[in-house]
DNA sequence: ATGAAAGCGCTAACAG
DNA sequence: CTGTTAGCGCTTTCAT
């Protein structure tokens, strides 16, 4: 292996005054600085990372901790962290916690053992911050946290519009003409499904519907939990007319399950999804949903991170919320055949009857 | 920082027996092993990988190159290559080249500087094996291509058995009593493209229908050519009437198509995809379709770089080919209409008419 | 069975 | 401006 010791005798030079060229850490005569890159040409050398990071403490790469890579959502996010950081000459280690704060944990310490620079998180449902995170050390490894959120969790924070989004959608399955309208929720011990399910209570508040119990079932973001659910949901001696699913997930479970049922959409159940997914727009019916800016999520939160990195960070740490976007198509069309004299009126958390007030999103963060 | 020379003072022995009691690299008297095993507890020591690293030049690190994590079929395979490493101590470093040769080099470059214990690739598309890889010491770092591979390239190969699951979907297309059967292939400078274009080719000869240039249109491999090949081949004087679509992305610009067109499905045209994708029951008409093992080329590869780290690597290189599995849904149904009284024959290629022979494998290898 | 010491390849004072 | 040198934290002979 060639090092820089190879080069500094091949060019004549002190070692110093290859890594000085190299780093661009002091200037060196042109003279010199033409023999150094000529023999790094010559032979091909390449800086050592490890023996760089021995000295200099930083290792340029981050961890990113997401439930599962092969989940659309995910992958856009790591594909948004990613082009980020590599855009800084980063480089990514990503894991897949599976939503088990085991594996979650496991992965942690490993990064950590691999003195990664700093960590991106999409915490694991737990119902408070799990113990390890409270022996981190966030000042040698500053963490972004995206998507999920506990109390008590320090590090800057990165979500969807959970609540706006949420409210919106069934927003706009009531407007449809909807009066009995059922959420399937994610795991209520993540913070995201619980601001969904906040989002469709204050909906229905809002137009002065009543929450039944038997309309909201707890599901696990994941294909099984929707199908199962919706049938559920359908079997119920009152079926609910209008749907709203917390993920993209369990919303290929429900049209699963509306298939398998032989139940039309929208006409016997309207269906809306909280996460859009880019075949929604080729399914049985096209299928209304809030998109999700998976992208921008997570490369918000490799900038903030990358910031905390260089000094720049805030002193406090700082809540960023994406907005989500509506997309309306069959599942749940724009104008319903029943009840859409129905005076739509503005929600009394949204200014302008759209964008969430400043005020809400403070009550959302905490 | 808590080093092992912090472990040393503290239990009051040299850094030498820290190091063996950490690594059982020598027996150590049980009662300094207990010495240094508590005072790591109580420092909450961790190895300082760099350092070690430095050391044995080994980063327990292996970087992946694939076209896009966003492409479910690349998520499935980064995973399964991720839990394999894992189990091994490893961790995986991920690039995403967007099949442009210029992103892979820089990867590879990033990677090598990293230092990474072996690379996996999926190979972007070019007329030769890239100069990089030629410069390449496959010593050092041993590489394992995935999906697709060149004439020339050195390295074990995994890859999804492109001609005979593309075979078996053109004549499954042809026994449901097509005679106009179209192809949208991938970038032909793709070696997987070029073998799934091979597989209807041959499917056609079988059953002595002749090629069609006007039905054999090259796409991208990406939603957008997916759309406009099908637009281009229904807009043909005597279009198709059964369409092969070499990849997931594609048949979903195919789908999109279709349904803008209004043109129905499989009754004006019967469809059936490389690639299966989750969501393919879902859609309008749910689709045929030749699933490939993204998860087990991931996997296999990973296991094959492995053994080939631990020195338990053949001395030749190998290829592996998964077989795909056709998965008849509503785009192509199982018995056609027309034509259903046509003989299946067995393919010449094909032993027992299924499994493709061993010399049939080595063809497609070379 | 344990410890002393020599680096791994690089960077960063510090001299000159 | 350029070179000398002292480590970064760890593993690994080689003595003892």
């Amino acid at each position: 292996m060639v090092t820089i010791g190879d080069i500094a005798v091949r060019s004549q030079v002190s070692t110093a005054t290859v890594s000085h060229v190299i780093n661009d850490s002091a200037y060196v005569s042109p003279k010199l600085r033409e023999r150094v890159l000529r023999a790094v040409r010559e032979l091909n050398y390449r800086p050592n990372w490890m023996a760089r990071s021995l000295r200099t403490k930083q290792t340029k790469t981050v961890g990113i901790i997401v439930a599962d890579i092969a989940n659309p959502f995910f992958a856009a996010v790591v594909r948004g962290a990613e082009d980020l950081l590599n855009q800084e000459g980063y480089t990514l280690l990503i894991g897949n916690s599976d939503n088990d704060p085991a594996k979650e944990e496991s992965y942690h310490y490993a990064f950590a053992v691999k003195r990664v620079d700093g960590l991106l998180l999409v915490i694991s449902p737990a119902t408070r911050p799990p113990e390890y995170l409270r022996r981190h050390d966030e000042q040698a490894q500053p963490i972004v946290f995206i998507d999920r959120w506990y109390q008590g969790l320090r590090g800057d924070t990165v979500l969807a519009d959970n609540l706006g989004g949420s409210y919106e959608a069934v927003r706009h399955l009531i407007r449809s003409g909807h009066r009995r309208v059922g959420i399937i929720t994610g795991p209520l011990l993540m913070s995201n499904a619980r601001l969904r399910l906040k989002g469709y209570e204050q909906a229905l508040a809002e137009y002065g519907l009543k929450i039944e119990k038997d309309l909201v079932r707890e599901g696990q973001f994941d294909v099984a939990s929707g199908y199962e659910q919706t049938k559920a949901l359908l079997g119920l001696p009152a079926p609910p007319t209008g749907l709203f699913c917390s993920n993209g997930l369990m919303t290929m479970g429900c049209l699963r399950a509306l298939r398998d049922l032989g139940v039309r959409c929208p006409e016997d159940l309207a269906l809306v999804s909280f996460d859009d997914m880019e075949f929604f727009t080729l399914t049985k019916p096209q299928v209304t949903a809030v998109a999700q800016p998976g992208y921008d999520l997570g490369a918000t939160a490799a900038e903030l991170l990358l910031r905390r990195l260089s000094g720049r960070g805030a002193r406090i740490h700082r809540r960023t919320i994406l907005k989500t976007e509506l997309r309306i198509r069959e599942s749940c069309p724009l104008l319903g055949t029943r009840h859409s004299n129905d005076a739509p009126r503005p929600h009394p958390n949204l200014q302008s009857g759209d964008a969430p007030l400043a005020a809400d999103l403070r009550k959302q963060a905490s």
